[in-house]
Order: structure tokens, then C-alpha cells, then sequence
DNA sequence: GTAGGCTGGGAAAGCGGTTTCCACCTAGTA
DNA sequence: TACTAGGTGGAAACCGCTTTCCCAGCCTAC
């Protein structure tokens, strides 16, 4: 029936005043006596009562929203991370969701629209990329925030000064190519991903890396979209090739999960390995070789760090990434 | 720096009054001079202005925001529905995330706290259960969301009284029934999911009365959680049994998937379907017979009826599924 | 020439809360 | 007993913005 009960109508209900209703349904420092919160509290249960959170966060200059800032929510590496730290955020406060579709300029978008909303905390999982201009610019839209009282955490990026979650990309795809060649491999190609986005630069480097202690490099490098059909095509265009090496890194399981696709199509045989290993890799077949970051961990870290009071210094949190050798990069034994 | 930039501050840098600066920077019915207004968008534009949308709620009385309610996010079927939906919500309005970790209570309280909000509108995508009691507080909860103004909207439930998208479980599990029987399947399982929960019973029954169309029924019927982990074992269950079918239907695709990894690690031969042709089913191996229910324009009729003015009556949408059959299905011609 | 209608600006009253004061009452202390 | 301190309730200011009035000026019409 009717529209929103009001906090003015539960003290008139309960015969005190509205800063007495206030303090009691609200909790606040003050004490009310019992008889009075006892009241408080009837009137407020019989009524239906509800706090309009809109005019709270007015009132108080602060509210109980964390917005997620996502690339993309179908993405398993982005909905892990948001499942996790929707458990944390849950309790106490309220998640407002953004998603970019991967485009940067979004990224600056929601994060002054929750300086707007005077979200509590924002928490960004994104990807540093090439353009400086951007990183530039999200940083100062980040400083902003925070100086305005607001939290910021940034899963992936460190240089925008923010709390951070930063998962050491560079040494897991270095440990993933010296465990490849341990395992036999001896020919290598890279699927990297955009050429503008740093986290792919990290793995491809690191890969490389790893793959120069043990004296090779890849005979290939393609690029292409962060995506499982990015993968795909990439793929597909790297088995067009003349020759193809006898295993192909895919700096994420989503790409990974492609390239796979375009070679189990075309019936040949060729390793592949991932960086990630989100959930949906227990179902792939062959099982996928991986790097393993622990993302509902990381999604639990950002969303803790967004839930803590703010002031204190900046932190960074680094995880690190354990290779997981599965059957996709297992070596048959012949030739 | 420093905090909030409010539009008081605008108002006076512009050297108008509040009401008018109100007028220009969110444009009302009420036209201000060109030169009024020139000055006060220039001023928003040195100062940075960026409206309050809390505070804008609690003076108009109602906001942007739209709620979407999920019983958890990581799963491909409500993830593909939440991209929809926020592609549409986006451009005028601000999604505010629920997640019930499938539990119902949940569901309850995320649309109190979306009347709290006095949200725009509310989507849910949930499953009707057996659990009358529970249906009816929703209802209840939802008419008077309704009453207040707000727009709600429900994916997978018809008793709720609200704008509907009904997927026609019924009907298209039948159809893959006897899509089955005519490819020469013989003997059947079921993996039905959760025994409270309507939608799983619909697709169930449909099954058994596309099934009975063809003088078959079938021989086992194991309920589970709703989940991969639930088909999964559920499978291995299965397959504990001294004689199994030739053919599992599992009620939905995720469960279909944790099925086929039993099977898969078992070494045995079995054909499974599934339902609802999630994304994610591209890349299983062997390909999935699944119905495929059109997910992505569910989300977006969903929020295009979110987003709608409120007022006119009920609608239900009802979308259809298409058999689609696959290679987990296909029978080797042999014995 | 003047009444009546528009136009468009500003003052101020909300919207639903929170919080700062201030007042009052009861103890506690010397 | 007088005075102070602590505890507790209420009035009112305030949060940032919208919107209703009211009013001044100008145009049109008779």
C-alpha cells in the first residue's frame, strides 16, 4: 500500500521525537533509554519500516556503496572475482556494478559517477594498458575519489596509486616456460593478447623470459582480442601457418579455452597452455595447463581493503601464480 | 580537490540562483535564458560539477537505480542474463547488484532494501520453488515495491504477479524428449535438480510427457543441487547403479557439464543433454545436446520492461526453446 | 493606454534522514 | 546542601537537490 513509511511517522507512532527514532533504529553514539527504544523499536516493526539508504547517505555525507568496476561480467575470470568480493561487500554495504565492455573511457565514467554517489569504496578490476593518457587521467579520477573520503582498489594495475591486488604475472609465465621445457617442449608460440594491454605484455615477457634461461625463444607471437574468440582467431591464423610450434601459450584461460576450440576443430595436435585457471577449466578437455591465481582470493583482499576504514597508507598485495600442469601440455611419448 | 563539488557552488560562481543552476545542469520543463544558461554550464565546467544522485533521489522521490537479483553471479546462465540486462540499464540508470547464494530469504531481502531505495525497478531472476510461503511473501514484497512506484520484473517465475519472462521449460523439454527418441535413444535417466524447485519440475516433467509420447519413460530420476557440482555427482551416482541408462537428461546445462565430467572420468559411454545452451557450451567436449533458450534478449526484454514507465498492465513474455541436438547425443551406429 | 498573458528568475519549502546543540533531570561529591 | 557532571530527550539546523510559488518585466490585444 501507499508509499515508503517514513521515519517521522514511526516517532510520532512511538511518541518521540525524530532524533530519538533516528538514534534508535540507527544505532548511533548515543544511548536511548529502554523504554523509549523499546517504543522505537515496536512502532518501527509494526509500521514496516524501512531506512530510505538514499537520504541516510545524504544526511551522513558517506554511503554504504562499493561499486565493481568489470571489463566484461560473462567473463569466468571477472564473475569469480565479483562472486568473492560480493561475499564480503554483502553484509554491510551495497555493490553497484559497472562493466566497461573492455573500453577505457568507462573506466573514468564510473568511477566519477561513484565519486557522485559518494560511494564508500570503489574497486576497479581492470587492466593497465599502453595509452599513458588514460592511466594518467584514471589516476587523477582515483585521487579525486579517495581525496573526496572514498576507497579505491585496484585489482591488476599498479600504477594508479591505489590499494592494490596485483597478481605477479611476469614470474608465473616465466615458471609456466621453464616448467614447459622441463616437461619436453621445444618449440613455442605465444598468443599475447592486445598489444596494448600491459597485463598481456607482463605474461608474454615473463614467457619469454623463462623461455631464454633455458635457451629458446617463440617462433611466433600473434595478437589479438583478451577473449576466448580472440583466441580463436588467433589461433586459427597461427595454424594457417606453414609451421606450427609444438605448443602455444595463451596469456589467459580464455584464450586459451579458444585456441583449443580452433584446434581440437581442425584435428590437430598441439600443446596449449593458460594463465588464470578460472573454475571453468575443470571442465575443459583435454584439462588446461595453467598458471593459477588464487581470483577468489583476490576478489576477498580488494573487497576487505574496500571495506576498511581508510587513512592509512597505500597497500599492495602481491599474489603470486603456481603453475599447474595439466594433460593439454602433456608430452606423448614418441617420435 | 577537497570534497564534493555542490551545486550551490555552481550556482554562485554563475551568480544565479540555486533553482536556476538546478534547471540548467538537468534540464527541467521549466526553459532558462541562453545567457543564464551559458553561465552556469560554463561554471560546472571549471568546477567540476558532478550531481549527487543520492541527493537528487530523495528530492525527486525516485532514482535511477535498477536492481538485479541473481542467485549467483559465476554461473553462465544468470551471468549472460545480467550482460543483457546491463547493457540496456546502463546508459539512463545504475545496476545495483544482489546475489541470494540461492537462498530464498535472500531474495526477500534484497527487495525491501530495492523499495528502501526506492529503485526505479527490479529484476529477479529466480526459480519458483515449492515453498508457497516463501512465493507468497514475495509477491507480497513485490506489489508493494509496485505500489511504491517501482517497476519489478521476473525472469523464470510466473506467480509473482509481476512483468514476466517465461522461459516455456515445459514445452521445450518435451521436445527434446522426443528429439532424443527419434534419434534412437532407448533408455532414459534424469538428473532433475533440486526437488523444490518448479522450474527443474517443469523441465522434468515435460521430459517424462515427451517421453510417454513415444510409449518410454524413464528408469531413473536422481535429484540434486541445481549446480555443476550437482550434476557431478549426481552422474557419479548414476553410474554407482548396476545398470545405467543410454541416454541422462540433466535439467540444466551446468548440471549437464559436471555430468559429462563424471562420465568423462569414468571412461564410460553414456549420452547426456542438457538445458538452456549457456555460452560456455562451445567449448565442451563432445558438443552438447542442450534446448537453447535465447538468454541475452531475455536479459534485454527484462530491462527494456524494467526501464519502461510503469503504469500499464501486466505482461508476460513467453520465450520458447529450440531443441538443439549436438554430439553428446549422437548414437554410433553399432550392436 | 492598459489589462491580461507569457517568460523566466529567485526565495523558500520540502525530500527523509543525521547530528549539533541545548535543556532537563538525576546522581555524585565535598 | 549546594554545585557539578553525566546521561538522555527534543528542537532545529543541515545534507544537496528539486520544485512550487511568487513576482518582475515584456509583449500582445482591444
Amino acid at each position: 500500500m501507499g508509499s515508503q513509511v517514513t521515519l517521522a511517522q514511526v516517532a510520532e507512532r512511538a511518541g518521540v521525537s525524530l532524533a530519538t527514532a533516528s538514534r534508535v533504529v540507527n544505532g548511533s553514539e548515543r544511548v536511548v533509554g529502554a523504554r523509549f527504544r523499546e517504543r522505537v523499536l515496536a512502532a518501527a516493526e509494526e509500521l514496516g519500516y524501512t531506512a530510505n539508504t538514499f537520504a541516510q547517505a545524504v544526511a551522513r555525507g558517506r554511503s554504504d556503496v562499493v561499486g565493481l568496476v568489470v571489463p566484461d561480467i560473462q567473463d569466468p575470470y571477472f564473475s569469480v572475482i565479483a562472486a568473492a568480493a560480493m561475499a564480503v561487500v554483502e553484509p554491510s554495504g551495497e555493490m553497484m556494478l559497472g562493466t566497461t565492455l573492455r573500453r577505457q573511457e568507462q573506466e573514468l565514467r564510473y568511477v566519477s559517477t561513484m565519486r557522485a554517489r559518494q560511494a564508500r569504496a570503489v574497486i576497479m578490476v581492470g587492466s593497465r594498458t599502453t595509452d599513458n593518457t588514460h592511466t594518467r587521467q584514471l589516476a587523477e579520477a582515483i585521487a579525486e575519489f579517495v581525496a573526496g573520503g572514498g576507497r579505491a582498489v585496484v585489482i591488476g594495475q599498479d600504477k594508479l596509486g591505489a590499494d592494490t591486488v596485483l597478481p605477479l604475472n611476469r614470474a608465473g609465465a616465466k615458471d609456466l616456460a621453464l616448467a614447459l621445457v622441463d616437461q619436453g617442449h621445444r618449440s613455442f608460440g605465444i598468443l599475447a593478447g592486445p598489444s596494448t594491454l600491459l597485463t598481456a605484455k607482463d605474461r608474454v615477457d615473463g614467457f619469454i623470459d623463462g623461455l631464454a634461461r633455458r635457451g629458446r625463444r617463440p617462433s611466433v607471437i600473434l595478437h589479438s582480442d583478451f577473449t576466448r574468440d580472440g583466441g580463436y582467431q588467433a589461433m586459427s591464423q597461427l595454424l594457417d601457418r606453414r609451421t606450427t610450434p609444438g605448443c602455444v601459450f595463451a596469456v589467459n584461460d580464455v584464450m586459451a579455452i579458444g585456441a583449443m576450440a580452433a584446434v581440437r576443430e581442425r584435428g590437430v595436435k598441439i600443446a596449449v597452455a593458460g594463465f588464470d585457471d578460472i573454475p571453468t577449466l575443470r571442465d575443459v578437455a583435454p584439462s588446461l595447463t595453467t598458471v593459477r591465481l588464487p581470483l577468489e582470493d583476490m576478489g576477498r583482499m580488494a573487497a576487505s581493503m574496500a571495506m576498511d576504514e581508510p587513512g592509512e597508507r597505500r597497500r599492495v598485495i602481491r599474489v603470486k601464480g603456481e603453475v599447474i600442469l595439466r594433460d593439454s601440455t602433456t608430452l606423448v611419448r614418441n617420435a
